[in-house]
DNA sequence: AAGGATTTGTGCGTATGTATG
DNA sequence: ACATACATACGCACAAATCCT
């Protein structure tokens, strides 16, 4: 039995919703980007079964390439933040089948 | 109430552990590769938390790009088939710490 | 300890395919 | 047919972690 313990109780502030990409940081563009969106979509930019911006959109308003933005997509798409259609876009929310 | 159910009941024949990539067929490469990894894991080639060849050999193997046998890999990460940890290797298995 | 070799991680660019509207 | 949007593949460069000498 430890000596110590200690009990972590906090809520996860999150990130400016208006952040932009730090490329110096300690953490990756494509975490940054997923943070921000996943704040975005928390301040209610985009409601539950709306689009989010297209990939291209995103490249655009964050300087970043279209494979970092993927990327940035599909950590929240794992996690059931985003759902997304190939040749319509990518919606908030889970998968509208999650079975 | 459907007019008819059916049933669907099978096991999955799993693809020749042999196999070499197809770059025509309907099933993407980087499919591919992950269902032969899957084929050669299930027949032995690699022990349970024994490491799968490097990226730089399998990318030598199977003549693909290396970001296309590193998306091979994520998928069998995802589904716990296999574990990556960096600057190490990728090892047969789910994470050992899987809490 | 110091440095080199190996291996995975991240980012960028480009091209082409597939799905949708 | 055409435009838009996501999917896949290739290649390159450098960073970070690990391993070994």
């Amino acid at each position: 039995m430890p000596q110590r313990m200690r009990l972590f109780s906090f809520v996860t502030m999150g990130v400016d919703p208006n952040a932009e990409i730090d490329h110096e940081g300690p953490v990756t563009p494509y975490r940054q980007l997923a943070e921000i969106l996943r704040a975005r979509i928390a301040r209610g930019d985009w409601a539950e079964g709306r689009p989010i911006p297209s990939e291209t959109r995103l490249v655009q308003e964050y300087g970043l390439a279209r494979s970092t933005v993927r990327r940035a997509i599909a950590l929240l798409a794992e996690q059931g933040v985003v759902w997304t259609v190939q040749g319509r876009g990518t919606y908030v929310g889970p998968p509208p089948d999650e079975s």
